[in-house]
DNA sequence: CCCGTTGCGG
């Protein structure tokens, strides 16, 4: 047999039994002593996905050249074993045989994958050594790890100074902008790509369609993808999901509808863009229904559509299904870190908080995410005092509180009226956890210290603070005023909040109740004036309630459940028996007689 | 001289 055929005998096996008989063969026939011939063996084991077999081969050879020694490192490489990798590529300089190009590339390439940049700029160094300097594969494998490692500024020195560009490195630029959050320097590359006269490809427009979902500029989003389309950019399974995601972000779910119905193949990642857009634009039925037809497609949740499945019950309150989604990923053994935070905040939110301390409990290890999330989950139930005793049990274990632990603690001791206690944390916060308070902590503060009728207090901090205090600050000041019917400070204060242009409904009407506090019914005009004026959205107050896993959805004034009449009558006892109830426990501490007109 | 080696989605 010739060496020549012996590749194409190679390409068509199969098996490893075959390719271990040709090999016998050849080193019966001494063709194994033919220049690189043993190298087609270890790709041929490497090819059918044997690497241990391939790595026996590798290793009983007497010696190796760079042919033998790249057959083998690209192997692992598409393996994805980077150790392996680079233990190879370390025994190659050990062995003194000269890597070349496709060496450096792919040991590279095994540092991204460890986000190792020390290390890569190592090899990188070595590659200079060799006189790799002005290669492009190795110039893009550079640029590619100083993007997946977020240092761009490295990534555009370098990128300036390299002689040869071709689109991968281009690429790399885009996308590193774009992964890093700093959308506008991707756009900016792209044109600049454009300006040079290089043609871009459907890889280079996932970065671009990447950066525009990051501006949110719906505008951009929607010229982009008619270009696209005009180009035929458009007909890749992965472009087609990051167009999802695009539209999506920018809360055009009906266009990202179109275009995953239009996609002639999909996958779990499309369906997880689309899932994930539904939960996060707060259309949860879809979301949960597109989570079932999913499977009735043949696929499998993973973790991202779990996850949105599980902010979708989560918003709603929908204990029954979130229930089972969990239920679904213990079965499936997906159960990890991530997930158990989200089922965890899922109980949280679905107003059973024991089950979520209980699933906290049981957890193997907790990060700091899952403090937070606990944490935060008894501040909302209105524990206070549980909040913190958690929190001192987190600062116990190794782990750092952060801003948001902070944030979920605060609010927690603020909505317990644990003033003392929060303001003790407070400070400490500053001096002992170095955290600058952000406008959340401020406005946390300032909750708890009015709330508490410390108004004078609450302003002091206002006064001591650093940055210009936000909207929040004021409007949580506004609402401790109007409880205790400050009126000098709150007439301020409510002028101010109006000042900063509030487009919340709910800001509006507290500016409102507190002028008809105090009387003033040409201000409350003006304000109601001004809700009428811009519009705002008037979001309908309404119910869910879950009954045996149904929700029964209830709107104001919306008489159309088939038990209204039953219900109303129901609520009717209610609050009949609560204003008994209300009136013994007022004559118990007032000789007063409460209030007879109960309103709304 | 050729080949192999680099960039993509929720």
């Amino acid at each position: 047999m010739q060496p020549k055929h012996l590749k194409a005998v190679l390409l068509a096996c199969k098996d490893e039994s075959t390719i271990t008989k040709i090999h016998a063969f050849m080193i019966k026939t001494n063709l194994s002593t033919h220049r690189n011939s043993v190298g087609r063996i270890i790709a041929s084991y490497a090819r059918i996905n044997d690497i241990a077999s391939a790595r026996k081969v590798f290793d009983e050879l007497p010696q190796r050249g760079v042919d033998t020694f790249n057959v083998m490192i690209i192997a692992c490489s598409r393996k994805e074993s980077p150790f392996e990798v680079l233990g190879l590529y370390n025994q190659m300089i050990k062995e003194s045989v000269r890597p070349d190009s496709s060496t450096f590339t792919v040991a590279l390439k095994a540092c991204v994958g460890l986000k190792d940049l020390k290390l890569g700029e190592q090899v990188w160094h070595k590659a200079v050594d060799f006189g790799y300097e002005n290669d492009v594969f190795v110039g893009s494998s550079l640029l590619n790890l100083y993007a997946k490692c977020g240092k761009m500024d490295k990534a555009m020195v370098f990128f300036d100074k390299m002689q040869r560009k071709d689109l991968v490195c281009w690429s790399c630029m885009i996308n590193g902008f774009a992964c890093i959050g700093q959308p506008r320097e991707a756009v900016d590359m792209y044109k600049r790509m454009r300006k040079e006269g290089i043609e871009e490809d459907e890889i280079v427009m996932v970065g671009l369609v990447q950066a525009c979902a990051n501006l949110g500029d719906s505008k951009l989003g929607l010229s982009l993808h008619g270009y696209m389309i005009r180009r035929n950019l458009d007909r890749d399974v992965t472009v087609q999901t990051s167009l999802v995601d695009m539209h999506a972000k920018n809360g055009h779910m009906v266009l990202a509808s179109h275009v995953f119905k239009d996609m002639s193949r999909k996958n779990v990642v499309s369906w997880g863009a689309l899932i994930s857009g539904f939960a996060q634009n707060g259309l949860v039925g879809n979301a949960l229904e597109f989570l079932v037809e999913m499977q009735s497609c043949g696929f499998e949740p993973d973790s991202v559509s779990l996850m949105s499945a599980l902010l979708a019950c989560a918003q709603i309150g929908f204990l029954k299904l979130g229930k089972s989604v969990h239920g679904y990923i213990v079965r499936r053994r997906e159960f990890d870190q991530v997930l158990g935070t989200a089922v965890i905040d899922m109980y949280s939110k679905c107003g059973a908080p024991s089950c979520a301390r209980a699933l906290f409990d049981r957890m193997d290890s907790r990060d700091l995410i899952s403090w937070n999330v606990i944490i935060a989950s008894y501040g909302v139930h209105g524990y206070g005092m549980e909040a913190l005793s958690l929190f001192l049990q987190m600062i116990e274990t190794k782990l750092k509180p952060d801003s948001c632990t902070f944030t979920s603690l605060l609010s927690a001791l603020s909505h317990s009226g644990l003033v003392e206690e929060g303001q003790y944390w407070f400070d400490l916060m500053v001096s002992e956890y170095k955290i600058q308070p952000s406008e959340k902590h401020y406005a946390c503060m300032v909750d708890l210290l009015s709330r508490g009728g410390q108004v004078e207090e609450a302003l002091e901090l206002i006064n001591s603070m650093k940055t210009v205090a936000g909207l929040a600050v004021w409007v949580a000041l506004l609402s401790g005023c109007y409880n205790h019917k400050m009126l000098l400070i709150g007439e301020v204060v409510a002028k101010k909040v109006l000042e900063l242009n509030p487009d919340e409904l709910g800001i509006h009407a507290l500016v409102s109740n507190f002028f008809a506090m105090e009387e003033k019914w040409d201000e409350v005009a003006g304000v109601r004036k001004i809700m009428k004026k811009t519009g705002m959205k008037k979001v309908p107050g309404y119910s869910l309630v879950e009954v045996n896993g149904d929700l029964h959805a209830f709107l104001v004034e919306d008489k159309s459940h088939h038990q209204h009449e039953n219900l109303k009558s129901m609520l009717d006892n209610l609050y009949q028996d609560m204003r008994g109830t209300r009136g013994l426990v007022g004559m118990m501490m007032e000789t007063k007689q409460p209030s007879s007109s109960p309103k709304q």
